[in-house]
DNA sequence: TGCAGAATTTCATATTATGGGATATAATTT
DNA sequence: AAATTATATCCCATAATATGAAATTCTGCA
Protein backbone atom coordinates (compact mmCIF):
# COMPACT_ATOMS: atom_id res chain seq x y z
CA UNK A 1 0.00 0.00 0.00
CA UNK A 2 1.32 3.41 1.31
CA UNK A 3 4.96 4.58 0.64
CA UNK A 4 5.49 7.73 2.79
CA UNK A 5 3.30 7.29 5.63
CA UNK A 6 6.15 4.98 7.36
CA UNK A 7 8.56 7.12 8.67
CA UNK A 8 5.71 9.53 10.01
CA UNK A 9 4.09 7.06 12.29
CA UNK A 10 5.62 8.36 15.86
CA UNK A 11 6.76 11.89 15.47
CA UNK A 12 5.25 13.83 12.57
CA UNK A 13 1.54 13.97 13.09
CA UNK A 14 1.11 17.19 15.46
CA UNK A 15 -2.43 15.22 16.52
CA UNK A 16 -3.01 13.50 19.21
CA UNK A 17 0.04 11.24 20.62
CA UNK A 18 -1.67 7.64 20.95
CA UNK A 19 -2.47 5.59 17.74
CA UNK A 20 0.42 3.81 16.66
CA UNK A 21 -1.26 1.16 15.55
CA UNK A 22 -4.79 1.48 13.90
CA UNK A 23 -6.60 1.41 10.33
CA UNK A 24 -5.14 3.99 8.01
CA UNK A 25 -7.59 4.12 5.33
CA UNK A 26 -10.36 4.73 7.85
CA UNK A 27 -8.34 7.27 9.83
CA UNK A 28 -7.76 9.56 6.65
CA UNK A 29 -11.10 8.90 5.87
CA UNK A 30 -12.61 10.71 8.68
CA UNK A 31 -9.31 13.21 8.00
CA UNK A 32 -11.08 13.88 4.57
CA UNK A 33 -14.35 14.57 6.32
CA UNK A 34 -13.02 16.64 9.27
CA UNK A 35 -11.47 18.64 6.66
CA UNK A 36 -14.70 19.63 5.03
CA UNK A 37 -16.09 20.68 8.03
CA UNK A 38 -14.39 23.73 7.59
CA UNK A 39 -16.01 24.83 4.40
CA UNK A 40 -15.99 23.75 1.02
CA UNK A 41 -12.62 22.49 -0.06
CA UNK A 42 -11.48 21.75 -3.47
CA UNK A 43 -9.15 18.13 -3.77
CA UNK A 44 -6.14 20.28 -4.22
CA UNK A 45 -6.18 21.67 -1.23
CA UNK A 46 -7.92 18.53 0.55
CA UNK A 47 -4.87 16.50 -0.58
CA UNK A 48 -2.24 19.05 0.26
CA UNK A 49 -3.61 19.65 3.77
CA UNK A 50 -4.04 16.19 4.71
CA UNK A 51 -0.64 15.35 2.88
CA UNK A 52 -1.78 12.59 1.25
CA UNK A 53 -1.77 11.92 -2.90
CA UNK A 54 -4.54 13.56 -5.11
CA UNK A 55 -5.32 10.03 -6.23
CA UNK A 56 -5.44 9.04 -2.22
CA UNK A 57 -7.57 12.02 -1.31
CA UNK A 58 -10.06 11.41 -4.84
CA UNK A 59 -10.73 7.63 -3.72
CA UNK A 60 -11.37 8.15 -0.45
CA UNK A 61 -13.78 11.42 -0.91
CA UNK A 62 -15.38 9.51 -3.90
CA UNK A 63 -15.95 7.00 -1.37
CA UNK A 64 -17.69 9.66 1.60
CA UNK A 65 -19.55 11.27 -1.48
CA UNK A 66 -20.90 7.59 -2.64
CA UNK A 67 -22.12 7.07 0.64
CA UNK A 68 -23.57 10.66 0.91
CA UNK A 69 -21.85 11.83 3.77
CA UNK A 70 -19.61 14.01 1.52
CA UNK A 71 -21.42 16.60 -1.08
CA UNK A 72 -19.40 17.26 -4.54
CA UNK A 73 -20.18 20.06 -6.55
CA UNK A 74 -17.65 19.69 -10.00
CA UNK A 75 -15.90 23.05 -10.14
CA UNK A 76 -16.60 23.84 -6.18
CA UNK A 77 -15.27 21.82 -4.30
CA UNK A 78 -16.17 19.61 -1.13
CA UNK A 79 -19.21 20.11 1.55
CA UNK A 80 -20.57 17.69 4.14
CA UNK A 81 -23.04 15.96 2.85
CA UNK A 82 -26.76 14.78 4.21
CA UNK A 83 -25.85 11.62 6.10
CA UNK A 84 -24.57 13.67 8.44
CA UNK A 85 -27.70 15.49 8.84
CA UNK A 86 -28.98 12.26 9.35
CA UNK A 87 -26.62 10.76 12.05
CA UNK A 88 -26.24 13.88 13.66
CA UNK A 89 -29.77 13.81 14.29
CA UNK A 90 -29.67 10.13 15.69
CA UNK A 91 -27.23 11.15 17.66
CA UNK A 92 -29.46 13.45 19.85
CA UNK A 93 -31.84 10.88 19.69
CA UNK A 94 -29.70 8.85 21.45
CA UNK A 95 -29.05 11.38 24.17
CA UNK A 96 -31.93 11.65 25.59
CA UNK A 97 -31.28 14.80 27.49
CA UNK A 98 -30.41 16.77 24.45
CA UNK A 99 -34.30 15.64 23.36
CA UNK A 100 -35.68 16.24 27.15
CA UNK A 101 -33.37 19.99 28.27
CA UNK A 102 -34.51 21.62 24.40
CA UNK A 103 -37.30 22.88 24.27
CA UNK A 104 -36.53 24.22 28.26
CA UNK A 105 -33.21 25.77 26.16
CA UNK A 106 -35.47 27.56 23.97
CA UNK A 107 -37.65 29.10 26.22
CA UNK A 108 -35.12 30.02 28.14
CA UNK A 109 -33.04 31.32 25.39
CA UNK A 110 -36.45 33.54 23.69
CA UNK A 111 -36.94 35.06 27.54
CA UNK A 112 -33.29 36.07 27.98
CA UNK A 113 -32.49 36.84 24.14
CA UNK A 114 -29.03 35.24 25.06
CA UNK A 115 -27.03 32.09 23.72
CA UNK A 116 -28.21 28.79 25.88
CA UNK A 117 -25.59 26.20 26.10
CA UNK A 118 -26.01 22.54 27.07
CA UNK A 119 -23.30 20.22 27.81
CA UNK A 120 -22.10 16.96 30.33
CA UNK A 121 -18.97 16.44 31.45
CA UNK A 122 -16.98 14.04 29.32
CA UNK A 123 -13.41 12.64 31.05
CA UNK A 124 -12.10 15.99 32.74
CA UNK A 125 -13.96 18.38 30.03
CA UNK A 126 -17.21 19.96 29.56
CA UNK A 127 -18.34 18.56 25.80
CA UNK A 128 -20.82 21.14 24.76
CA UNK A 129 -24.04 18.97 23.33
CA UNK A 130 -26.19 21.44 22.37
CA UNK A 131 -25.92 25.53 21.26
CA UNK A 132 -29.32 28.00 20.88
CA UNK A 133 -28.05 31.18 19.09
CA UNK A 134 -29.51 34.26 21.29
CA UNK A 135 -31.06 37.19 19.31
CA UNK A 136 -28.36 39.62 20.25
CA UNK A 137 -25.70 40.23 17.65
CA UNK A 138 -23.02 38.65 19.64
CA UNK A 139 -20.97 35.50 18.67
CA UNK A 140 -20.45 33.14 21.32
CA UNK A 141 -16.95 31.01 20.09
CA UNK A 142 -18.37 26.97 21.47
CA UNK A 143 -19.32 24.34 18.59
CA UNK A 144 -21.86 21.50 19.53
CA UNK A 145 -19.23 18.71 20.12
CA UNK A 146 -16.40 20.96 21.22
CA UNK A 147 -15.05 20.20 24.69
CA UNK A 148 -13.58 22.92 27.03
CA UNK A 149 -11.99 22.99 30.40
CA UNK A 150 -14.09 22.23 33.25
CA UNK A 151 -12.32 25.06 36.00
CA UNK A 152 -13.09 27.99 33.25
CA UNK A 153 -15.85 27.61 32.02
CA UNK A 154 -19.50 28.65 33.15
CA UNK A 155 -20.44 25.16 32.12
CA UNK A 156 -17.75 23.33 33.49
CA UNK A 157 -18.11 24.98 36.79
CA UNK A 158 -21.79 24.17 37.06
CA UNK A 159 -20.52 20.24 36.36
CA UNK A 160 -18.19 20.26 39.54
CA UNK A 161 -20.21 21.71 41.44
CA UNK A 162 -20.14 18.66 44.22
CA UNK A 163 -16.90 17.63 44.00
CA UNK A 164 -14.41 17.67 46.97
CA UNK A 165 -11.83 20.57 47.40
CA UNK A 166 -9.19 17.77 46.68
CA UNK A 167 -10.32 17.28 43.09
CA UNK A 168 -11.46 20.83 42.55
CA UNK A 169 -7.44 21.67 42.91
CA UNK A 170 -6.14 18.70 40.78
CA UNK A 171 -8.94 19.83 38.14
CA UNK A 172 -7.56 23.73 38.65
CA UNK A 173 -3.44 22.51 38.32
CA UNK A 174 -4.67 20.47 35.19
CA UNK A 175 -6.59 23.22 33.31
CA UNK A 176 -3.93 25.91 34.04
CA UNK A 177 -0.89 24.17 33.60
CA UNK A 178 2.02 26.34 33.93
CA UNK A 179 -0.24 29.34 34.63
CA UNK A 180 -1.88 28.21 37.63
CA UNK A 181 0.20 29.47 40.95
CA UNK A 182 -1.22 28.62 44.30
CA UNK A 183 -2.60 32.18 45.28
CA UNK A 184 -4.77 31.68 41.60
CA UNK A 185 -6.13 28.86 42.89
CA UNK A 186 -6.84 30.43 46.41
CA UNK A 187 -8.70 32.95 44.85
CA UNK A 188 -10.96 30.66 42.33
CA UNK A 189 -11.91 28.50 45.18
CA UNK A 190 -13.53 31.06 47.53
CA UNK A 191 -15.66 31.70 44.51
CA UNK A 192 -16.51 28.01 43.87
CA UNK A 193 -17.29 27.80 47.70
CA UNK A 194 -19.93 30.76 47.00
CA UNK A 195 -21.17 28.92 43.79
CA UNK A 196 -21.39 25.76 45.49
CA UNK A 197 -23.52 27.28 48.28
CA UNK A 198 -25.75 28.96 45.74
CA UNK A 199 -25.94 26.15 43.28
CA UNK A 200 -25.34 28.62 40.07
CA UNK A 201 -21.85 29.94 38.61
CA UNK A 202 -20.41 32.67 36.96
CA UNK A 203 -17.93 33.14 34.09
CA UNK A 204 -16.52 36.52 33.77
CA UNK A 205 -14.53 36.29 30.92
CA UNK A 206 -12.08 34.09 32.34
CA UNK A 207 -12.43 31.52 29.25
CA UNK A 208 -13.35 33.97 26.69
CA UNK A 209 -12.60 37.73 26.63
CA UNK A 210 -15.68 40.38 27.37
CA UNK A 211 -18.03 37.13 27.53
CA UNK A 212 -19.78 36.54 30.82
CA UNK A 213 -21.80 33.77 31.25
CA UNK A 214 -24.46 32.31 34.06
CA UNK A 215 -24.43 28.37 34.48
CA UNK A 216 -26.59 25.96 37.32
CA UNK A 217 -26.62 21.99 37.29
CA UNK A 218 -28.73 19.64 35.91
CA UNK A 219 -29.59 16.89 38.58
CA UNK A 220 -30.66 13.14 37.43
CA UNK A 221 -32.64 11.10 40.15
CA UNK A 222 -30.28 10.01 42.38
CA UNK A 223 -29.12 13.49 42.87
CA UNK A 224 -25.70 13.27 41.02
CA UNK A 225 -24.85 16.53 38.46
CA UNK A 226 -26.01 14.77 35.22
CA UNK A 227 -25.28 18.19 32.87
CA UNK A 228 -25.30 21.96 32.97
CA UNK A 229 -27.07 24.90 31.34
CA UNK A 230 -24.99 28.05 30.96
CA UNK A 231 -26.60 31.82 29.60
CA UNK A 232 -24.00 33.77 27.75
CA UNK A 233 -23.58 37.22 26.29
CA UNK A 234 -21.37 39.86 26.15
CA UNK A 235 -20.04 41.51 29.33
CA UNK A 236 -21.97 44.82 28.60
CA UNK A 237 -25.39 43.30 28.39
CA UNK A 238 -24.10 41.38 31.92
CA UNK A 239 -24.15 43.61 34.59
CA UNK A 240 -23.37 42.34 37.91
CA UNK A 241 -27.34 42.91 39.10
CA UNK A 242 -28.44 41.13 36.06
CA UNK A 243 -26.34 38.12 36.50
CA UNK A 244 -27.89 37.91 39.96
CA UNK A 245 -31.41 37.97 38.78
CA UNK A 246 -30.46 35.48 35.21
CA UNK A 247 -29.28 32.67 38.27
CA UNK A 248 -32.94 32.47 39.30
CA UNK A 249 -33.69 31.89 35.42
CA UNK A 250 -31.26 29.66 34.91
CA UNK A 251 -31.93 27.70 38.33
CA UNK A 252 -35.76 27.69 37.59
CA UNK A 253 -34.96 25.93 34.46
CA UNK A 254 -32.65 23.19 35.42
CA UNK A 255 -35.09 22.41 38.13
CA UNK A 256 -37.91 22.16 35.54
CA UNK A 257 -35.28 19.84 33.60
CA UNK A 258 -34.30 17.92 36.86
CA UNK A 259 -37.58 16.80 37.87
CA UNK A 260 -38.16 15.51 33.84
CA UNK A 261 -35.20 13.35 34.69
CA UNK A 262 -36.70 11.69 37.71
CA UNK A 263 -34.74 14.00 40.38
CA UNK A 264 -36.93 15.44 43.61
CA UNK A 265 -35.66 16.94 46.04
CA UNK A 266 -33.56 20.49 47.27
CA UNK A 267 -30.30 21.37 45.52
CA UNK A 268 -28.18 20.29 48.40
CA UNK A 269 -28.26 16.39 48.42
CA UNK A 270 -28.57 14.79 52.07
CA UNK B 1 -4.88 -8.51 4.02
CA UNK B 2 -8.75 -9.93 4.44
CA UNK B 3 -9.71 -13.57 3.17
CA UNK B 4 -13.08 -13.89 2.98
CA UNK B 5 -14.55 -10.92 1.71
CA UNK B 6 -12.87 -11.54 -1.75
CA UNK B 7 -15.82 -13.61 -3.02
CA UNK B 8 -18.92 -11.60 -1.94
CA UNK B 9 -17.99 -8.89 -3.79
CA UNK B 10 -19.94 -8.90 -6.70
CA UNK B 11 -23.39 -10.33 -5.22
CA UNK B 12 -23.32 -11.37 -1.49
CA UNK B 13 -24.28 -7.71 -0.43
CA UNK B 14 -27.90 -6.75 -0.74
CA UNK B 15 -26.48 -2.77 -0.42
CA UNK B 16 -26.05 -0.31 -3.67
CA UNK B 17 -25.27 -2.48 -6.64
CA UNK B 18 -22.19 0.14 -7.54
CA UNK B 19 -18.74 -0.20 -5.81
CA UNK B 20 -17.05 -2.67 -6.72
CA UNK B 21 -13.45 -0.50 -6.72
CA UNK B 22 -13.00 1.48 -3.02
CA UNK B 23 -11.59 1.54 -0.13
CA UNK B 24 -12.69 -1.32 2.21
CA UNK B 25 -11.75 -0.22 5.30
CA UNK B 26 -12.93 3.05 5.23
CA UNK B 27 -16.93 1.47 4.09
CA UNK B 28 -16.69 -0.98 6.44
CA UNK B 29 -16.03 1.82 9.09
CA UNK B 30 -19.02 4.53 8.07
CA UNK B 31 -20.36 0.45 8.20
CA UNK B 32 -20.18 0.27 11.48
CA UNK B 33 -21.27 3.86 12.41
CA UNK B 34 -24.13 3.27 10.71
CA UNK B 35 -24.76 0.20 12.50
CA UNK B 36 -24.83 1.94 15.44
CA UNK B 37 -27.44 4.79 14.60
CA UNK B 38 -29.81 1.97 15.03
CA UNK B 39 -29.26 2.59 18.54
CA UNK B 40 -27.08 0.82 20.93
CA UNK B 41 -25.09 -2.33 19.42
CA UNK B 42 -22.68 -4.56 20.82
CA UNK B 43 -19.26 -5.84 19.66
CA UNK B 44 -20.91 -9.51 18.65
CA UNK B 45 -23.96 -8.13 17.27
CA UNK B 46 -21.86 -5.72 15.16
CA UNK B 47 -19.68 -8.09 13.85
CA UNK B 48 -22.07 -10.66 12.99
CA UNK B 49 -24.40 -7.61 11.38
CA UNK B 50 -21.57 -6.90 9.24
CA UNK B 51 -20.16 -10.24 8.71
CA UNK B 52 -17.19 -9.50 10.03
CA UNK B 53 -14.64 -11.08 12.59
CA UNK B 54 -14.98 -9.93 16.04
CA UNK B 55 -11.14 -8.70 15.34
CA UNK B 56 -12.03 -6.49 12.81
CA UNK B 57 -15.09 -5.11 14.15
CA UNK B 58 -13.40 -4.28 17.13
CA UNK B 59 -10.38 -2.41 15.54
CA UNK B 60 -12.80 -0.63 13.08
CA UNK B 61 -15.13 0.41 16.32
CA UNK B 62 -11.82 1.63 18.71
CA UNK B 63 -10.66 3.21 15.54
CA UNK B 64 -14.34 5.29 15.70
CA UNK B 65 -14.47 5.72 19.61
CA UNK B 66 -11.07 7.36 19.18
CA UNK B 67 -12.04 9.88 17.23
CA UNK B 68 -15.15 10.30 18.97
CA UNK B 69 -17.36 9.27 15.62
CA UNK B 70 -18.83 6.09 18.45
CA UNK B 71 -18.89 6.36 21.98
CA UNK B 72 -18.47 2.58 24.02
CA UNK B 73 -20.27 1.56 26.88
CA UNK B 74 -18.14 -1.28 28.52
CA UNK B 75 -20.28 -4.00 29.12
CA UNK B 76 -23.56 -1.99 27.08
CA UNK B 77 -22.15 -1.85 23.61
CA UNK B 78 -21.56 1.50 21.19
CA UNK B 79 -23.85 4.39 20.53
CA UNK B 80 -22.90 7.31 18.32
CA UNK B 81 -20.67 9.56 19.77
CA UNK B 82 -20.19 13.38 20.01
CA UNK B 83 -18.05 13.79 16.93
CA UNK B 84 -21.50 13.87 15.08
CA UNK B 85 -23.31 16.18 16.95
CA UNK B 86 -20.50 18.25 15.52
CA UNK B 87 -20.50 17.18 12.25
CA UNK B 88 -24.15 17.43 12.28
CA UNK B 89 -23.78 20.86 13.25
CA UNK B 90 -21.44 21.98 10.59
CA UNK B 91 -23.57 20.40 7.92
CA UNK B 92 -26.56 22.34 8.85
CA UNK B 93 -24.67 25.67 9.18
CA UNK B 94 -22.68 24.84 5.43
CA UNK B 95 -26.72 24.46 3.82
CA UNK B 96 -28.05 27.97 4.42
CA UNK B 97 -31.33 26.95 3.56
CA UNK B 98 -31.55 25.39 6.95
CA UNK B 99 -30.36 28.49 9.20
CA UNK B 100 -33.07 30.41 7.47
CA UNK B 101 -35.87 28.68 7.41
CA UNK B 102 -35.55 27.08 10.79
CA UNK B 103 -36.80 30.13 12.52
CA UNK B 104 -39.72 30.57 10.17
CA UNK B 105 -40.67 25.91 10.66
CA UNK B 106 -40.30 26.71 14.08
CA UNK B 107 -43.40 29.47 14.50
CA UNK B 108 -45.10 27.36 11.86
CA UNK B 109 -44.83 24.25 13.98
CA UNK B 110 -46.13 25.97 16.85
CA UNK B 111 -49.23 27.59 14.99
CA UNK B 112 -50.04 24.37 13.13
CA UNK B 113 -49.54 22.38 16.22
CA UNK B 114 -48.44 19.64 13.59
CA UNK B 115 -45.16 18.03 12.32
CA UNK B 116 -43.24 20.43 9.95
CA UNK B 117 -40.70 19.29 7.26
CA UNK B 118 -38.08 21.18 4.96
CA UNK B 119 -36.86 19.56 2.17
CA UNK B 120 -34.84 19.85 -1.11
CA UNK B 121 -34.69 17.97 -4.25
CA UNK B 122 -31.60 15.93 -4.96
CA UNK B 123 -31.79 13.75 -7.77
CA UNK B 124 -34.68 11.91 -8.71
CA UNK B 125 -35.66 12.41 -4.98
CA UNK B 126 -36.87 14.67 -2.01
CA UNK B 127 -34.26 14.92 0.48
CA UNK B 128 -35.57 15.53 4.10
CA UNK B 129 -33.49 18.57 5.36
CA UNK B 130 -35.11 19.56 8.89
CA UNK B 131 -37.91 18.23 10.90
CA UNK B 132 -39.91 20.00 13.95
CA UNK B 133 -42.19 17.79 15.63
CA UNK B 134 -45.46 19.04 16.43
CA UNK B 135 -47.55 19.03 19.70
CA UNK B 136 -49.59 15.92 18.77
CA UNK B 137 -49.30 13.01 19.53
CA UNK B 138 -48.78 11.56 16.15
CA UNK B 139 -45.00 10.09 15.07
CA UNK B 140 -44.39 10.98 11.45
CA UNK B 141 -41.92 8.01 10.04
CA UNK B 142 -39.40 10.36 8.42
CA UNK B 143 -35.90 11.15 9.28
CA UNK B 144 -33.79 14.02 8.65
CA UNK B 145 -31.57 12.79 5.77
CA UNK B 146 -33.43 9.94 4.43
CA UNK B 147 -34.65 10.75 0.76
CA UNK B 148 -38.38 10.24 -0.23
CA UNK B 149 -40.25 9.62 -3.87
CA UNK B 150 -40.88 13.18 -5.30
CA UNK B 151 -44.58 12.03 -6.87
CA UNK B 152 -45.85 10.50 -3.62
CA UNK B 153 -45.10 12.82 -1.13
CA UNK B 154 -46.20 16.36 -0.55
CA UNK B 155 -42.47 17.44 0.08
CA UNK B 156 -41.72 16.24 -3.38
CA UNK B 157 -44.62 17.20 -5.16
CA UNK B 158 -43.85 20.79 -4.13
CA UNK B 159 -40.31 20.69 -5.15
CA UNK B 160 -41.50 19.92 -8.95
CA UNK B 161 -44.60 22.06 -9.58
CA UNK B 162 -42.23 23.91 -11.50
CA UNK B 163 -41.36 20.96 -14.15
CA UNK B 164 -43.16 20.04 -17.46
CA UNK B 165 -45.81 17.13 -18.00
CA UNK B 166 -43.34 14.90 -19.96
CA UNK B 167 -41.11 14.79 -17.02
CA UNK B 168 -43.82 14.27 -14.20
CA UNK B 169 -45.14 11.52 -16.56
CA UNK B 170 -41.18 10.41 -16.47
CA UNK B 171 -40.40 10.35 -12.44
CA UNK B 172 -44.55 9.48 -11.70
CA UNK B 173 -43.09 6.01 -13.83
CA UNK B 174 -39.97 5.89 -11.97
CA UNK B 175 -41.45 6.03 -8.57
CA UNK B 176 -44.21 3.99 -8.67
CA UNK B 177 -42.69 1.06 -10.96
CA UNK B 178 -44.41 -1.74 -11.94
CA UNK B 179 -47.89 -0.44 -9.86
CA UNK B 180 -47.96 2.38 -12.36
CA UNK B 181 -50.85 2.21 -14.50
CA UNK B 182 -51.12 5.12 -17.02
CA UNK B 183 -54.95 5.62 -15.55
CA UNK B 184 -53.50 6.19 -12.01
CA UNK B 185 -50.55 9.11 -13.71
CA UNK B 186 -53.96 11.02 -15.61
CA UNK B 187 -55.82 11.15 -11.95
CA UNK B 188 -52.60 12.16 -10.61
CA UNK B 189 -52.07 14.92 -13.73
CA UNK B 190 -55.10 16.44 -13.23
CA UNK B 191 -54.31 16.79 -9.17
CA UNK B 192 -51.29 18.25 -10.45
CA UNK B 193 -52.18 20.88 -12.57
CA UNK B 194 -54.15 22.11 -9.95
CA UNK B 195 -51.70 22.23 -7.05
CA UNK B 196 -49.08 23.64 -9.68
CA UNK B 197 -52.03 26.52 -10.37
CA UNK B 198 -52.79 27.31 -6.84
CA UNK B 199 -49.15 27.01 -5.91
CA UNK B 200 -48.98 24.79 -3.14
CA UNK B 201 -49.99 20.41 -3.10
CA UNK B 202 -51.51 18.01 -0.72
CA UNK B 203 -50.29 14.62 0.26
CA UNK B 204 -53.74 12.44 1.00
CA UNK B 205 -52.49 9.56 2.64
CA UNK B 206 -50.50 8.20 -0.92
CA UNK B 207 -46.74 8.21 0.81
CA UNK B 208 -47.61 7.11 4.56
CA UNK B 209 -51.37 5.67 5.05
CA UNK B 210 -53.39 7.85 7.39
CA UNK B 211 -50.86 10.98 7.06
CA UNK B 212 -52.23 13.99 4.94
CA UNK B 213 -50.17 16.87 4.31
CA UNK B 214 -49.90 20.22 2.73
CA UNK B 215 -46.89 21.59 1.22
CA UNK B 216 -45.49 24.66 -1.00
CA UNK B 217 -42.37 25.50 -2.65
CA UNK B 218 -39.71 28.06 -1.46
CA UNK B 219 -38.43 29.66 -4.51
CA UNK B 220 -34.48 31.58 -4.62
CA UNK B 221 -33.45 34.65 -6.56
CA UNK B 222 -33.83 33.58 -9.61
CA UNK B 223 -37.75 32.15 -9.26
CA UNK B 224 -36.93 28.50 -9.50
CA UNK B 225 -37.49 26.24 -6.39
CA UNK B 226 -35.33 25.66 -4.32
CA UNK B 227 -36.99 23.65 -1.07
CA UNK B 228 -40.26 23.07 0.03
CA UNK B 229 -42.09 22.50 3.37
CA UNK B 230 -45.04 20.51 4.36
CA UNK B 231 -47.24 20.29 7.49
CA UNK B 232 -48.31 16.90 8.67
CA UNK B 233 -50.63 15.28 10.79
CA UNK B 234 -52.88 12.31 11.26
CA UNK B 235 -55.83 12.17 8.49
CA UNK B 236 -57.87 12.62 11.68
CA UNK B 237 -56.48 16.35 12.21
CA UNK B 238 -56.45 16.72 8.12
CA UNK B 239 -60.38 17.63 7.29
CA UNK B 240 -60.18 19.23 3.48
CA UNK B 241 -61.53 22.49 4.65
CA UNK B 242 -58.43 22.40 7.32
CA UNK B 243 -56.45 21.98 4.46
CA UNK B 244 -57.28 24.29 2.58
CA UNK B 245 -56.67 26.97 5.49
CA UNK B 246 -53.60 25.53 6.48
CA UNK B 247 -52.31 26.09 2.48
CA UNK B 248 -52.67 30.11 3.23
CA UNK B 249 -50.52 29.33 6.40
CA UNK B 250 -47.97 27.16 4.70
CA UNK B 251 -47.27 29.74 1.46
CA UNK B 252 -47.27 32.17 3.91
CA UNK B 253 -44.37 30.64 5.28
CA UNK B 254 -42.56 30.04 1.89
CA UNK B 255 -42.97 33.40 0.95
CA UNK B 256 -41.15 34.47 4.08
CA UNK B 257 -38.30 32.10 3.07
CA UNK B 258 -38.12 32.87 -0.29
CA UNK B 259 -38.29 36.68 0.01
CA UNK B 260 -34.99 35.77 2.59
CA UNK B 261 -33.82 34.10 -0.35
CA UNK B 262 -33.89 37.38 -2.42
CA UNK B 263 -36.78 36.31 -4.32
CA UNK B 264 -39.23 39.30 -5.39
CA UNK B 265 -42.11 38.05 -7.57
CA UNK B 266 -45.43 36.65 -7.53
CA UNK B 267 -46.29 32.89 -7.38
CA UNK B 268 -46.24 32.20 -10.89
CA UNK B 269 -42.85 33.22 -12.51
CA UNK B 270 -43.60 35.28 -15.65
C1' DT C 1 -10.58 26.62 -31.22
C1' DG C 2 -7.27 25.74 -28.04
C1' DC C 3 -5.59 25.99 -23.50
C1' DA C 4 -5.13 25.19 -18.52
C1' DG C 5 -6.61 23.43 -14.47
C1' DA C 6 -9.43 19.98 -12.56
C1' DA C 7 -11.32 15.33 -12.37
C1' DT C 8 -10.80 10.61 -13.08
C1' DT C 9 -8.51 6.19 -14.23
C1' DT C 10 -4.72 2.87 -14.53
C1' DC C 11 -1.54 -0.33 -12.60
C1' DA C 12 2.66 -2.52 -10.51
C1' DT C 13 4.24 -2.55 -5.81
C1' DA C 14 4.69 -3.66 -0.88
C1' DT C 15 2.52 -1.64 3.05
C1' DT C 16 -1.09 -2.21 5.80
C1' DA C 17 -5.58 -4.53 7.00
C1' DT C 18 -6.99 -8.91 8.00
C1' DG C 19 -8.78 -12.85 10.95
C1' DG C 20 -7.74 -16.89 13.63
C1' DG C 21 -6.65 -17.72 17.90
C1' DA C 22 -4.59 -16.67 22.33
C1' DT C 23 -5.02 -13.79 26.42
C1' DA C 24 -6.94 -10.77 29.82
C1' DT C 25 -10.86 -8.86 32.21
C1' DA C 26 -15.26 -8.67 34.31
C1' DA C 27 -19.93 -10.34 35.29
C1' DT C 28 -22.71 -14.37 36.80
C1' DT C 29 -23.53 -18.70 38.60
C1' DT C 30 -22.63 -22.73 41.46
C1' DA D 1 -15.02 -18.43 46.93
C1' DA D 2 -14.20 -20.98 42.98
C1' DA D 3 -15.83 -22.03 38.58
C1' DT D 4 -18.02 -20.53 34.52
C1' DT D 5 -19.28 -17.77 31.12
C1' DA D 6 -19.28 -13.79 28.25
C1' DT D 7 -16.93 -9.99 26.75
C1' DA D 8 -12.93 -7.19 25.55
C1' DT D 9 -8.27 -6.81 23.90
C1' DC D 10 -3.97 -8.22 21.84
C1' DC D 11 -0.69 -10.70 18.63
C1' DC D 12 1.21 -11.90 14.25
C1' DA D 13 2.08 -14.35 9.74
C1' DT D 14 -0.20 -13.79 5.39
C1' DA D 15 -1.61 -11.77 1.13
C1' DA D 16 -5.25 -8.86 -0.18
C1' DT D 17 -5.95 -4.30 -0.55
C1' DA D 18 -4.60 0.61 -0.48
C1' DT D 19 -1.23 3.34 -2.43
C1' DG D 20 0.88 7.12 -5.50
C1' DA D 21 3.12 8.42 -9.93
C1' DA D 22 1.74 9.26 -14.18
C1' DA D 23 -1.36 9.08 -17.97
C1' DT D 24 -5.91 10.30 -19.65
C1' DT D 25 -10.26 12.47 -19.98
C1' DC D 26 -13.27 16.50 -18.77
C1' DT D 27 -14.81 21.09 -18.52
C1' DG D 28 -14.85 25.93 -18.34
C1' DC D 29 -12.84 29.96 -20.16
C1' DA D 30 -10.27 33.05 -23.13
Amino acid sequence: MGLKQSTSKAAAKPREAAAPSGSQTLLRGLDVLEAAAGGVIGLADLAERLELTRSTAHRLASVLVERRYLAFAPREGYTLGPKLLELGFSARQQMNIIRIAAPHLEALSVATEDTVHLGVQEGALALYLDKIPGRRRVEIGSRVGERQPLTTTGLGKALILDESEERWHELFMADLGARATENAFRIWLKRMRAYARDGHAFDLEENEDRIRCVSAPIREAGGRIAASISVSSAAQYMSDSRMEQLAKEVKATTAAISRELGWRGDPPRA
